[in-house]
Parts: C-alpha cells; structure tokens; sequence
DNA sequence: CCTACCGATCGGTAGG
DNA sequence: CCTACCGATCGGTAGG
C-alpha cells in the first residue's frame, strides 16, 4: 500500500465514523503520523478523496451490471446477479460505501452533477431489468421507477448494518435480498 | 407561527439542501432577517435544533405504531397500518425527516445514545409484527431482523425522492409499498 | 434584537 | 515531510 493509499483508507475510516464535514485534514494527518500540511503532497485537497471514492464506487457499479447484462437474458436471472454484483461492491469497502450512498451531496457544482447524472443512468438499468420482466411476462405491472427506488434503498442500506464479523455473509445477504424482492414481483 | 418555530423550520430547509454540519448559525439568522447573536434568544443552540427535530419524530412515529398496535390483531393488518403510518410521518415533513434519517449522527454523547436506544425499540416493533406474522401461520419463515432492516430501508429511502408536488401522494405510496413487502412475506 | 468580540478551528499555501 | 502561517469562518457570549 503505496503512502497515498494508506493516506486515503485511513481517511475513508475516520468519514465513517466521523462524517465527512466532520473530519478535519488535521484529524487524517493525526491518524496517519504526519502534519497536516505534508497531506498535501499526496492529494490534492480535501474533495479529491470524496471524488475518488464516489467516482471509483460508480465505476464497480457500473462494470458489475454491464457484465450482468451481457451474460444474462432473462429478467429474474439479471436482477438476481445485479442484486447480487450491488451487494458485493457495499460490502466490499464499508468506507467507501458511506461516502458514496451519504456524503455525495458534498461534491461541488459540476462535480456533484456529473455523479448524479452517473448514479441516475445506473439507477436507470436496474429500471430497464424490471420492465424487462413485464414485458417477458414474469413480472407484476408494477410502476418501474418505483420499484426500482425501493429496491437500491434496501441495498444501499445494507451498508448501515452489515458487519464483516456478523454472521450473515454478503452471499447469504444478496440471496436473501433477492428472493425478498423477487417475490414481491414475480407473478404468483 | 412564533418567531422559534419560524426559525426553526428555515434552519430545517437549510439543513435538507446544504446538511447539518454546513449549514452555519449565520446561514439560518440571515434566512431570517437576524443577526446570528440573536437567535440565541429563541433557541438554546445549534444542537437543539437537531435534538428537538430527531425526538419528535420519534415520538410521531411511536406514537403511531402504538395506535397501530391498539387497534389491529392481525400481523398483516398491522404491518399495512404501521406502514402507512411511518410513510405518512416521513412525507409530512421531509425537512425534518431528513435530519431524521441522515443527520442523527451528528447529536452528542448521551442524546445520541438515547436516539439510537428509541429507534432501535421502534425496529424492534416492526419485528414483532413479522414474527407474529410468521406465528400466524401467515407469512414465511423469513430472518425477522433482515426483513424488518429492509422494510424499513425502503420507508425511510421514501423521503429521498418524494416530492409533495409530485403525482404519487403519500396514501398511494404507503398502498404499493404494502403490497410490495407483504408480496415478499406472505406465503403464497 | 444588535454590536462587538472571543477562542477555536478550518482548508490550504509558502518556502524549505 | 515539516515549520510557520494565512484568511475565513465557526459556535457562542457579554453587555446592552
């Protein structure tokens, strides 16, 4: 782990606990042993770390359900994997997560609008499966936009209490997310 | 309205689009036509706005769910009704549940606790429900704190993206997540 | 409800 | 990677 690395995870940490606002570069230096000027000749400014997180998280997200939709057709299957590729990248960096589901608001005028734009078109694939279904006939005519919200707000929300310690493993989470959603979809 | 409430509510505003932390005491006084000294002589400080806002939507909502539980015996019956009772708290003010939802954290020390301790017995509510659901013989052997951790994802996402001005009102929204979650419970 | 002000802390830069 | 420091802003108080 190059310094910039350490510098950047160490930071991501103390946004978890702390909130991002919250979090001073003094407190980042302090937890990484340096003075809080020599944080600068490794990132650029406070934000870098807060648009590289959202950005890099976007970027997961979004080769997860493009690889999801190249390999699969049917509605159930792709919503069955996408749950399960969206699971895999909260859980995989907690940290992360936290900045990229809560502290995105914080990213500045074009910035903010060009991640929004981002998480609005992946918001927007996840749609396209749940239409899919309908069309295929699998899937109640419920209203897309809405299911699709309700569905990225239990999965997002996985952040907030999952635990790599607990016992539900992330496998076992996305499962059982996924029959829970399937569920309230699919025909009976 | 009293000239505290009025405060208030603009400092609610404020926080929703800029957060909690970033919206400064300066902010809210020039919002209402004061200096920042001034407010001070309607509210104790900054905090208390958060402290007065995060309880009572806990009481509203335990409140409801309270009513809820007086009235319905049927675990069905009872999760439609605390639905539309937690949907109906959270769109009636988005201002508010915004500090709610996301700004809690930001409470200190023993408040945060006591926070934390309410909304965790306000879960606990919601799994009773579907464990009796489960004892009923009416819904499926399901994890009762996955599910209820879930539901209660989707309800609190609901003030994301509602919007009082929109064509889904609140009782039409409260209908469909109903049928949603019971579609995933019930057996079928 | 205001003027005047405090100590603390912030993100960031200069210069080495 | 550090010392030294800047201007800005913060929550809050004193005193009227």
């Amino acid at each position: 782990m190059t310094r910039r690395q350490e510098i950047i995870s160490t930071a991501l940490a103390l946004m978890l606990k702390k909130g991002y606002l919250n979090t001073s570069m003094r407190d980042i230096a302090a937890a990484v042993n340096m003075e809080a000027a020599s944080l600068y000749n490794h990132i650029k400014n406070k934000e870098e770390i807060l648009i590289e997180t959202c950005f890099g998280l976007a970027k997961t997200l979004e080769m997860g359900i493009k690889e999801v939709n190249d390999i699969y057709f049917n509605a159930s299957e792709k919503l069955r994997m996408a749950v399960s590729s969206h699971i895999a990248a909260i859980t995989q960096d907690l940290n992360a997560s936290h900045l990229f589901v809560h502290e995105w608001r914080h990213l500045s005028g074009d910035t903010r609008e060009q991640f929004v734009k981002r998480r609005d078109l992946y918001e927007q694939e996840f749609r396209d499966i749940v239409v899919l279904g309908f069309e295929e006939g699998e899937f109640k005519d419920v209203d897309p936009k809405f299911a699709t919200l309700t569905i990225l707000a239990s999965l997002n929300w996985v952040g907030e209490w999952y635990r790599p310690e607990g016992e539900m493993q992330a496998k076992e989470i996305a499962d059982k997310l996924t029959q829970f959603i399937l569920s309230g979809l699919q025909k009976n």
